[in-house]
DNA sequence: TATTGTTATACTCTATAACTATA
DNA sequence: TATAGTTATAGAGTATAACAATA
């Protein structure tokens, strides 16, 4: 059975409680996923370089550069090119995006707790731990993949 | 932070998870994802019809109709028109398609496997139960929304 | 030369609407 | 008229490659 083979069941979890998120930040505010994780990392810094953004939001440097443009062309983040290494962008929050983000935040994360707030205290600290050791299971077995690759190829 | 916000935990470990079987149903046997879902369904029947794999697989009918035409295609289905229903289709797998998904089957299963071998009996118990305990918590968060709209609309 | 940001391209997914056939 | 399948279209998401600027 389909619905009972694991991977199917995490995939079909994951996108049910997803939709329901982006329903308040896509619909409500006109934010694409990439656009709401890069206010979501930046609203809680002064200011963050165009590699600590990829690095924290595992988007890629392409993602980060589109998500920029358009949060910059609405106004809502700045883009400076740092003095330190004029490879590389800053990005810091306008006044306009940080208000616009916290009256967004505490929105959609009230959507993520009317349904977790449907779970006994068990049942969340069981997917909590769960899910934990799944990620860190599935990063692992990437390493192992890779390094078979590499093996592989010798 | 992003990163200990429970929605992105969760939408990045599907991902992650996901990646790894992808890999090998596509890159190995080229089957798309709703392609892959089709043939596990029908695998398991004699025959399904569209009803029946739309219902169960949570394609619309858009999705199992492309997906059909696909796999036709590659000749690892059949589909016919009911005869009790002229608008319904009955689709059957070919012994070509039922050999095929028989033979990569496995090595998705064991692709998960490999991965979900990492956690402790434990911890895949918890894994399990918190992520029942969440998809009918946000189906029902589903039909809640969907209450209080009808509600408001009257 | 290696890295970063940007732009372009293509492919997949998703959502929706229009159209045809059948009930 | 309502439902099912199909086809077309548009938008978002993802992946890759090419290019310019900088190190």
């Amino acid at each position: 059975m389909l619905q009972t083979f694991f991977p199917y069941q995490l995939a079909v979890t994951a996108e049910a409680f997803s939709r329901h998120l982006v329903e308040v930040y896509q619909h409500d505010y006109g934010f694409s996923r990439e656009e709401w994780r890069f206010l979501f990392l930046l609203a809680g810094e002064e200011s963050l370089s165009s590699l600590d953004l990829a690095r924290r939001s595992s988007m890629d440097r392409v993602q980060v550069s589109r998500a920029a443009s358009r949060l910059e062309q609405k106004g809502l983040i700045r883009r400076t090119v740092s003095l330190q290494d004029r490879r590389l962008r800053i990005y810091s929050c306008t006044p306009k995006g940080r208000a616009l983000f916290e009256e967004a935040y505490p929105r959609v994360a009230a959507r993520a707790e009317a349904i977790l707030g449907r779970l006994s205290p068990e049942e969340r600290a069981a997917l909590e731990l769960g899910l934990n050791a799944l990620l860190n299971a599935a990063r692992a077995d990437a390493v192992a993949a890779t390094d078979a690759d590499r093996d592989a190829a010798e």
